[in-house]
DNA sequence: ATTTTTAAATAGTGATCGTTATTTGTCAAT
DNA sequence: ATTGACAAATAACGATCACTATTTAAAAAT
């Protein structure tokens, strides 16, 4: 039954901003269609009239998790110039990003996930990944292009396990410990640029 | 009925191994009971007269798993002396590694998983990778424990991130760049032990 | 030889799994 | 006013889910 007033591009959006944060929580296999669905509001029928499948769905929400990092990051870059490093690494590694696993970062919460997943997942997966590097070492100024890149990779792989690291710990004292040394690792990690004195 | 010449301890440990193997590999949700019964070559009978619950063959799991990396970092350091951060790197992002997601790193398969569990299975995995941590900070040579530590728990971050992120990609060319670059990073975060020429 | 013990198999529970087929109801065009 | 299109709901499919209760059979104790 077509609501009165409620258009399909409106259903569509609230589906899949559920999928992202149902699969971000809970794992692809640790949430199910019905409740994905449910999350949105929907049935399952809206659910395969608008994804198809399951695996269309994350699909769309692994590459909606990754978009907001692509267009995050500049944002950063651009607010904060020569800090930025120092600002994202606080915002990423800070109490708030670090509880919020349902709309966190994509890449902490759905790497894990797309290591399980097939060759057409693992391509759309390198393919943001690959620019999110590129985004992040042009936020860097290190000896060559290729250097920056690496340390850029670095970076990312850094603040990815030592946000599930962190996530991971049962006592919040444990938790910022390990923060608190991803931090430094991070900042030791952007080179020259990015550098901010250590507190 | 008691199998002739098959022990009880025999049976469990196969049924430990499988579960490992499993959970690795598939995650908490992505594998029911009867899977990993029938990877350990057994029914859902020996499983839960073992076990108990699916919750508890993790626990037991993720424990036997950690452990091996206790097991494995003072040997790593006790056979290749001051550069053993080089020669674990290597091993850990290497080809062989990166590919046995089964009988891989504990760490790398299981932290994202850790995350959506309750608080006992948190504060088990605290403290293991507390362990884990200062036996990695005891390889270091650093300004102080403290230093030691925190540079500990950011390698830890990084082959942790790294391998995740190298696993996930599609093309071998692209896993490789990261590996690379993740090599350099944890040498760096080492600091001076372990530093070795780099190639 | 008989009994006791128990590891493991078997059989079953209702619930949920991903998916398909059909129906419903409302909008836009006629 | 009637029809066609179609978004979304409903209903149903066999399969699998985690788990429990019961049975089977072999080893250990008597």
């Amino acid at each position: 039954m077509r609501h009165k007033g409620v258009d399909k591009q409106a259903t569509r959006q609230k589906m899949l901003e559920a999928a992202s944060c149902c699969f971000r929580k809970h794992g692809y296999a640790g949430i199910g269609v019905d409740g994905l669905s449910k999350a949105a509001g929907v049935t399952s029928g809206a659910f395969y009239s608008h994804f198809g499948s399951k695996d269309g769905a994350f699909n769309l929400a692994l590459a909606a998790g990754l978009d907001e990092v692509i267009i995050g990051v500049p944002r950063f870059q651009n607010e904060h110039g020569t800090e930025w490093v120092k600002v994202f690494t606080d915002y990423y590694l800070g109490q708030q990003h670090m509880a919020d696993l349902e709309t966190g970062c994509a890449m902490a919460a759905l790497t894990p996930e797309v290591v399980r997943f097939g060759a057409e997942v693992h391509q759309a997966f390198e393919e943001k990944m690959t620019l999110i590097a590129e985004l992040v070492a042009q936020g860097l100024s290190g000896e060559s292009p290729e250097d920056c890149l690496a340390r850029a990779w670095s970076m990312l792989a850094v603040l990815i396990g030592g946000l599930n690291i962190a996530r991971a710990m049962q006592s919040a004292q444990a938790s910022k410990t390990v923060a608190e040394a991803i931090k430094v690792a991070v900042i030791n990690a952007a080179g020259e640029t990015g550098v901010v004195e250590l507190a």
